[in-house]
This record gives C-alpha cells, sequence and structure tokens, in this order.
RNA sequence: GCGGACGUGGCGAAACGGUAGACGCAGCAGACUUAAAAUCUGCUCCUCGAAUGAGGGUGAGGGUUCGAGUCCCUCCGUCCGCACCA
C-alpha cells in the first residue's frame, strides 16, 4: 500500500504555486475583488499551533473566493516595532533590527511551508522607514487638520525602568518586568483626536452587519454616549461657576452636593490656600487607579466651605465638596449629588450627613410616605417636590428641564462620551520616531516633509535604563529648520497600534512611493473579510477605523470603514502541565507511566491542570515545526478546521491529529487504489444509474450545494464533517460496469477541489493522480445541479400527540391526502387510535406527519 | 454593579420550530497477523428486555405550539467585556 508523502509533495506543489505566481494579485477593476487579510502577527520568534489558526481560514477564505472567480488580494507582512525586541535587546544584547529581522525570517519560513496563499510581493515589515516614513507624513497632516495635538496627561510611570508603561503593563499596580509601584505622572504627550469621530464611529457600527454582534457592542460600550445636559452653578460671594454634568438634570430639585474632582481647576486653586484640601488632593492622588483599589477605596470628601446658588431655585444652596471618586477627565470634572436617586449619591450622603430628598415618585406610591432608605430609587416615574416639573415623567421631565435651563442661560442638553483621545507617544526606541523638533524660539515645529524619513539610529545602547534615543550622543541635536537655532528632536515614539492602523491600506500598492495608491485603495478597499482574534475589539479595530476617517479628512481616500467582515476566531488550548513544585512542563517532557499516572519522564509525579490558550509562559504549547514534520501541512490545517466552530476554542490533543493522519491516508488511498476503476477524465455519466449509483451521485451534489453554503457562512468544522460523509460514501462504491467508474470520479473530483482550500497540497496531488495537468488552485469551485441533488424518496417522521411512532418512505411531494392515508395506515398508528378518527393532522410537505388523538 | 454570550453523550460537536446526537475522538467486539502496529468491519445517550420493542433524555422549573435543544418568562451555573462614567 503506497503512503502519501506529504514531505514531497508539499514541497513541491508551493514551489509550482510560486513559480507559477499563483497567488499574486494584480490590479483590475474589470474583476470583482475579494480581500482576504488576518491580523498581521507581531514577529516574536517562532509560531506553534495556536497562531496559524487564523492563517488557516484566512487561506481556505482566499482559496475558496479565487476558486469562485473573484481577484483575490491575500497579502502578508510583520507588525514589526515593539516592547519584546527591546526586552531581548536588554536581555541578550542583541540589537532590535537584527532580533526582529531573525524572527521575520523564521517565521516567514514557517509560514510559507504551511502553503499559504500569500502575495509574498506584497510583504511589508512595518519597521522598514520605507513603511514608517508614510505615517510620519500622516502624522504632519493630521497636525495641519488639528488632528494631532499635545497635551498633558497622567500616565503609568515606571520608576525603575524610566519609562511610561501601557495600562496593561500594569499589574496589581507594578510594573510587569520591574516589579516597582507605578507612579501616576503628568507628562506632555501626543494625542490624536479620536473623539471627534466620537458619534460617527458609534453611528457607522449599525452599518457594520457583517461584524460580531459582540464585538459592536464593546465598541459601543468603548464610546460610552450619554445623553445629559451640563448645568452651571453660581458660587455665593463668589465671582464662579461651577458647570456639571449630568443625565439626570429631572433630579436636580433632589440636588444636595456639588463634588469636584481633585484635579478640577477650582480645587487645584482652593488646595493653595488650604493646607488641608492640598493634602486631600494629595492622598487621592497616591490611591492606585487599579480594579481592587476602586474596588476597596471608600468615597471621601473634603467640605470646601464654598455653596452654590441651586440655578432653578435662587434661595436654595448645596454644599461643595471636593471628592476622590469624581473623575477630571469625564464630563466637566464636576457632578451634582442627588442622593435619592443614585446609589453612590446616597452613599455619600448618608457618610456626610446631607438630606435625602426624593423626587421622583414610584407608580402606585404615596407622596406623602415614600422615602427613601438605603436604596436610590433609580427607575422611571412621576416627578414631585419638584416645583414646575411636578407631575410630569423623567423622560418628558428631563426635556422640560433642559428648556428652562437653555432658556435662562443656566444650561445646556449635551451629549457626553467616554471615548478619550489616543495618547500616542511612547518613551520606548523601537517605535516609529514622531516627526517634530523641540526649538527654543519657534516652539515645537514639524519636521518639513523633504527632511522625512526621520530614521531611527542603530548605534544606540540598551545598557542603562529609559529610552536610548534620549542619550543618543548626536541624533537628538539639530537645526531648527525654521530658524536654523540649535534644537532637539522629540525623543518618544509611536504607540505600535500606529503601525497597525493603516497597514491594510498600504499592502493595495506595497511598493508605492506613497502610503498608498488612492486608485488601488478605492479598488481593494474595504477588506472583505478580516480574521483575528477578540483582543482587538475597541483597540487595533478602534483605531483603524478611525484612521479612515483621519485618512479622508487629510484628503487620502474616500472611505469610511476599514473592514467590510469581520470574523473573531477561537483560540487554540492545550492541556497544562505542572510538577510538585509548581513549574510547568511542555508537553513533551510528559509521560504516562504503565500504571497511567502522568510523570516527566524521570518518575516525578505531574500534575495535569486546565486546558489553556497556549503560551509560553504556561509552556502548554505545540511546535508549528514538531507537527509538520510530522504530519504534513495540510493534517495540521483540516484539524485546526475541523474539530471546532471557528469562534470557539479549539484544543489541541496528539489522538485528534491522528484522527486527521489517517483521513488523510484514506483521501490519499482513494484516489491512488480507487474502489472501481476510473475512466479517464471528462468522461460522461451515461443515463439510466441503478438506485445506488443515483444515490451517490445525490450525495455529490447535494455535498457541493452545503460545504458552499457553509463555507459562506464560515461553519468550516461542519463542511468538512459533510465532505468526509461523501468520502465514505464513496469508498462503499463497487462494481464494473462503466458507469461505477464515472459516477466515482465525478464524487472524487468534487471532493478533492472542495478540499482545495483546506489541504491545498494533497488536493493538488489526488487531482493530478486523476489525470489532471491543471491545478485545482486554477481550478473553479465545483457547481451543485439541484435536479440532480433533489431527492426522489423521502422518509417521512409519523407522530401521535408529539411523539414519534413510525417513519414513512414515498416518492418526494406525494399529495397531503396519500400521506395522511399512508400515515394512519400504519399498524403502529392505528392501534394507537383504537379505531377512532384522529382529532387533527398536521402534514408538513415531505417532513413529518402529526396526529393528534 | 452594568452589558453580553453560552449550557446537548465519556470528549470535540451536529440538528430551516419537524425522526436529538450527523461527522469525528476515545472505548468495546471481530477480521487480517506467529505477534504487535497499521488497516478493515461492526457496536457504542440512559433504563428495562434475548429480541421485535417500551419508557426516559438537550442545566432546573413554568409557558406558547399539533410539535420546543431551538421561541417566551423565572431561576441556577460557566465564560467574556466594561467598571468610581455622574
Amino acid at each position: 500500500m503506497s503512503r502519501y508523502n506529504f514531505r514531497e509533495s508539499e514541497a513541491k506543489w508551493q514551489q509550482r504555486w510560486s513559480e507559477r505566481g499563483c497567488f499574486d494579485a494584480k490590479h483590475d477593476p474589470a474583476r470583482p475583488k475579494y480581500y482576504v487579510l488576518e491580523m498581521f502577527p507581531y514577529p516574536s520568534g517562532k509560531l506553534h499551533v495556536g497562531h496559524v489558526r487564523n492563517y488557516t481560514m484566512g487561506d481556505l477564505v482566499a482559496r475558496y473566493r479565487r476558486a469562485q472567480g473573484y481577484n483575490v488580494l491575500h497579502p502578508m507582512g510583520w507588525d514589526a516595532f515593539g516592547l519584546p525586541a527591546e526586552n531581548a535587546a536588554i536581555a541578550g544584547g542583541i540589537h532590535p533590527a537584527v532580533w526582529t529581522r531573525e524572527n521575520i525570517a523564521t517565521m516567514r519560513a514557517q509560514l510559507q511551508r504551511m502553503g499559504f496563499a500569500y502575495d509574498w510581493s506584497r510583504e511589508i515589515a512595518t519597521c522598514h522607514p520605507q513603511y514608517y516614513r508614510h505615517e510620519q507624513k500622516m502624522f504632519l497632516d493630521f497636525l495641519a487638520k488639528d488632528l494631532a495635538y499635545r497635551r498633558e496627561s497622567w500616565v503609568n510611570w515606571d520608576p525603575v525602568e524610566n519609562t511610561v508603561l501601557a495600562n496593561e503593563q500594569v499589574i496589581e499596580g507594578c510594573g510587569w518586568r520591574s516589579g516597582a509601584l507605578v507612579e501616576k505622572r503628568l507628562l506632555s504627550q501626543w494625542n490624536l483626536r479620536i473623539t471627534r469621530y466620537s458619534d460617527e464611529l458609534l453611528d457607522a457600527l449599525k452599518g457594520l452587519d457583517r461584524w460580531p454582534e459582540r464585538v459592536r457592542l464593546m465598541q459601543e460600550n468603548w464610546i460610552g454616549r450619554s445623553e445629559g445636559a451640563r448645568v452651571k452653578w453660581v458660587l455665593a460671594g463668589r465671582d464662579a461657576t461651577i458647570e456639571v454634568f449630568t443625565t439626570r438634570p429631572d433630579t436636580l430639585y433632589g440636588a444636595a452636593f456639588i463634588a469636584l474632582s481633585p484635579h478640577h481647576p477650582l480645587s487645584e486653586g482652593l488646595a493653595k490656600g488650604d493646607s488641608a484640601l492640598a493634602e486631600f488632593i494629595a492622598e487621592c492622588d497616591r490611591m492606585g487607579t487599579s480594579e481592587e483599589a476602586i474596588e476597596t477605596a471608600d468615597k471621601r470628601g473634603y467640605r470646601t466651605g464654598i455653596e452654590a446658588i441651586h440655578p432653578l431655585d435662587k434661595t436654595r444652596r448645596v454644599p461643595v465638596y471636593v471628592a476622590n471618586f469624581v473623575l477630571m477627565e469625564y464630563g466637566t470634572g464636576a457632578i451634582f449629588g442627588c442622593p435619592a436617586h443614585d446609589q453612590r449619591d446616597l452613599d455619600f450622603a448618608r457618610k456626610y450627613k446631607l438630606p435625602v430628598v426624593p423626587v421622583v415618585l414610584p407608580p402606585k406610591e404615596d407622596p406623602a410616605t415614600f422615602s427613601i432608605s438605603d436604596t436610590a430609587y433609580v427607575e422611571d416615574g412621576t416627578l414631585f417636590n419638584s416645583s414646575f416639573l411636578n407631575g410630569l415623567s423623567v423622560p418628558d421631565a428631563k426635556r422640560t428641564v433642559g428648556e428652562r435651563l437653555e432658556a435662562s442661560g443656566a444650561g445646556a442638553r449635551t451629549i457626553a462620551y467616554r471615548l478619550r483621545d489616543w495618547g500616542v507617544s511612547r518613551q520606548r526606541y523601537w517605535g516609529c520616531p514622531i516627526p517634530v523638533i523641540h526649538c527654543p524660539d519657534c516652539g515645537i515645529v514639524p519636521v518639513p516633509e523633504d527632511d522625512l524619513p526621520v530614521e531611527l539610529p542603530m548605534d544606540v545602547d540598551f545598557d542603562q535604563p529609559g529610552n536610548p534615543l534620549d542619550r543618543h550622543r548626536t541624533w537628538k541635536h539639530v537645526a531648527c529648520p525654521y530658524c536654523n537655532s540649535p534644537s532637539q528632536r522629540e525623543t518618544d515614539t509611536f504607540d505600535t497600534f500606529f503601525e497597525s492602523s493603516w497597514y491594510f491600506l498600504r499592502f493595495c500598492s506595497a511598493r508605492a512611493p506613497v502610503a498608498f495608491e488612492r486608485d488601488a485603495a478605492q479598488y481593494w478597499m474595504p477588506v472583505d473579510q478580516y480574521i483575528g482574534g477578540v483582543e482587538h475589539a475597541v483597540l487595533h479595530l478602534l483605531y483603524s477605523r478611525f484612521f479612515m476617517r483621519a485618512l479622508k479628512e487629510c484628503g487620502y481616500l474616500d472611505l469610511d470603514e476599514p473592514f467590510a467582515g469581520l470574523f473573531t476566531q477561537g483560540m487554540v488550548c492545550h492541556q497544562t502541565y505542572q510538577n510538585t513544585e509548581g513549574e510547568w512542563l511542555f508537553p513533551e517532557e510528559v509521560a504516562i507511566d504503565p500504571a497511567g499516572r502522568i510523570t516527566d519522564g524521570s518518575g516525578r509525579p505531574v500534575i495535569a491542570g486546565r486546558n489553556e490558550k497556549m503560551s509560553k509562559s504556561k509552556k502548554n504549547v505545540v511546535g508549528l515545526d514538531a507537527i509538520v514534520d510530522t504530519y504534513g501541512a495540510d493534517t495540521a490545517r483540516l484539524y485546526l478546521l475541523s474539530d471546532s466552530p471557528p469562534e470557539r476554542d479549539l484544543e489541541w490533543t496528539e489522538k485528534g491529529i491522528e484522527g486527521i493522519w489517517r483521513y488523510v491516508s484514506r483521501l490519499w488511498r482513494l484516489v491512488s487504489e480507487p474502489p472501481a476503476a476510473l475512466p479517464p477524465p471528462g468522461t460522461a455519466i451515461p443515463g439510466g444509474l441503478s438506485v445506488e449509483l443515483t444515490a451517490i451521485r445525490r450525495s455529490t451534489h447535494k455535498t457541493i450545494a452545503a460545504v458552499t453554503d457553509d463555507i459562506d457562512k464560515f461553519r468550516f468544522n461542519r463542511a468538512v464533517a459533510r465532505i468526509r460523509e461523501l468520502t465514505n460514501a464513496l469508498e462503499g462504491v463497487s462494481g464494473d460496469a462503466p458507469a461505477v467508474g464515472a459516477v466515482l470520479r465525478e464524487g472524487i473530483e468534487a471532493a478533492t477541489l472542495m478540499l482545495g482550500p483546506m489541504m491545498p497540497h494533497l488536493a493538488e496531488e489526488m487531482w493530478r493522480d486523476l489525470g489532471h495537468t491543471t491545478l485545482v488552485t486554477e481550478t473553479p469551485w465545483p457547481q451543485a445541479d439541484a435536479e440532480l441533488a433533489r431527492d426522489e424518496q423521502v422518509t417521512i417522521a409519523v407522530q401521535v400527540n408529539g411523539k414519534l411512532r413510525a417513519t414513512l418512505d414515498l416518492p418526494r411531494d406525494t399529495a397531503a391526502n396519500e400521506v395522511e392515508e399512508a400515515a394512519l395506515a400504519l399498524p403502529q398508528i392505528s392501534r394507537l387510535l383504537d379505531g377512532k378518527p384522529p382529532r387533527k393532522v398536521v402534514i408538513v410537505p415531505n417532513r413529518i406527519v402529526s396526529v393528534v388523538a
């Protein structure tokens, strides 16, 4: 029995595809295009099987769409700037550029071994000056349109590493590497004005009907639109006002206090003459911003002694507090508290013994007796204790009070967003330099376009903590391009999400002297199918949507949304193992001894832990190279597609991959030793087939229709199951008549073509063995013949009182009265009816007869 | 606290409101082997039964329907996102 030699075969077909340029995308407006993209990887080292699941899905889509006649763009590149490269430099003395280049070479070779249908002529690496020069230009354009600006903001500062940390890099208030307690620091940082598009980004989510509902919801919550009002409160005895933001202007008559953020200008002003307040503010700053710090901290306030005059009733006054729970970054940095109808305000009021006056009466409550105890009432009701608002519902009261505030100039209805502008400055070396110069005379000036790119210097050292650009002897010292005074370059670099916010545009014309050619982008964009992890739901996926709008405003192109279709795939998981000391073990270090115990190979016991996402730190990774060496790329690909629905997590098991390998061998045997002799390609199938052969043909055409539908709907696991059903049936075909071979050939060819996007190498090998000289890669997707797929005989279920009692084989589309007659005549049915006529009979054509006794 | 998703055999999972468990993994039995591996064939939701068969079964409870894994309500559990957002 011959065995499929995947080693030879996979290398051979990869070479054929590459020589023929099968996957090079050509700009051709006459043809319908299809842009498939998987989120490009960070070149972290080596790929493990967990990494390649989404590339396998993307490749399936790309090859499938190509077979359907689309002009497919399917590129690959490298998100090549980032912290791990610098860490490698610090730890191993290797330059980040070298480390990154080597990793890219390794990972590119791994992807090529998998046989992915990428257009490698469009490969990009974001750390290349020919890439990042364009985003420096974009930044200058953003500056000109006021989409980029510099502002002081509070950041996470690691005092040991002397650098800013992202929120994700702060673990329980400490730096993830140094372990040092992270401080809040006020630093001058570049920001991108994403908030200019808050409303647009929110509204356009509705149109993204091929995005997962979950991701749209996450973005919606992240943008966090709240309708409310700004209300001005005049301070008694002072020539000043406080503006608060509220979503409940209807409860204004229930106001019991004003609370200011510790960073509110008024708080800071007052603190200058009030050392106790200054101390209170300092204490608030010391409080961490971690989840548990917020969870456990009490709501504390400092009473300033100032009173504010009620905007709707000049005779009423409320005390002004500075409170630790009020955020300067949201709304106006000041609130009014209505204890009766907000739980947090109620807790604060009880603590500081402030009055609790209900102003919304719940239905069926008596206004004379209704009072608030320890739970605020937040539902709808009828306004009372509220002057001109009395008797109104909450929505009506909101509108009425809004109109009144606007008429008197004391406030206005407005909308607040949770979304903040995007801080893009990083005190890092391995990133794109921010193209500005600090001149003592001209201030901060942009680098002239002709001087771009501002390239990273290569001669840097990582001996000391902090940003090497800052310490570089010459790089940062330049003359001001406008007045020639000695000046300094900005030494911060961009957040690496800057690069990934537009790389999909670069792929449209990857070697263009501009960021991207407008024509190419207008043809290829938007990405028709984007595939990646859900962890980017509000980061990369939101930034990219913002970039499209910002680039449109700067005249780069005329499109809003980058990704028309989005699919978020599940993770690949594997069992974890720990020894008794709690150290993690790689799967290959673990063995099962004859007694069935799990050991570490030298006999010491090992504890099998949870099934978790493959990660280096828990060592539950399966190397890609080892799998491809043992089973081949196609086997790995089919396993990743077949075992779980694509959106769900997949458990990688040795048994599972072995099962796929057995299937690969069976497929190989199906063509190399078919159960009946096959006629040459193109042999017509004779008429007058036997019942058995008709059934085989029907399976073939049904399978084509079902698999096509399944792939369209991203149900890859089901598509694989259908193909297996078909090949199982084909294995059972036998006979000597010429029609047998012809029908068998039709089935095997269809299966081969359908397997093409999943197991491209094996499919090519099978196709050639079937006698074809063409490539599967260049062969159209098979077409189902609806006529041939239709059943002539159907099995109809017969229920009595909802319970299945019998089945009935009848010709398709048998008349209802005949079906009913046949069903009632069945002995099992007539026995149950006991001679009485049924009360009711429901007939669903070709499916079911439901008898009510 | 707010928002969302999910709950089906030993396991991964299928199932336009219409025969629950397709397809596969694991397991059991058999064939081929001196033997093992590989391969092939059959069985495999639970209970009763030698068997035709009968009864039960999709986290729990209720409802709608001729008919509910699927739709509606209540509850339990798991997972995810956001979280002092006024």
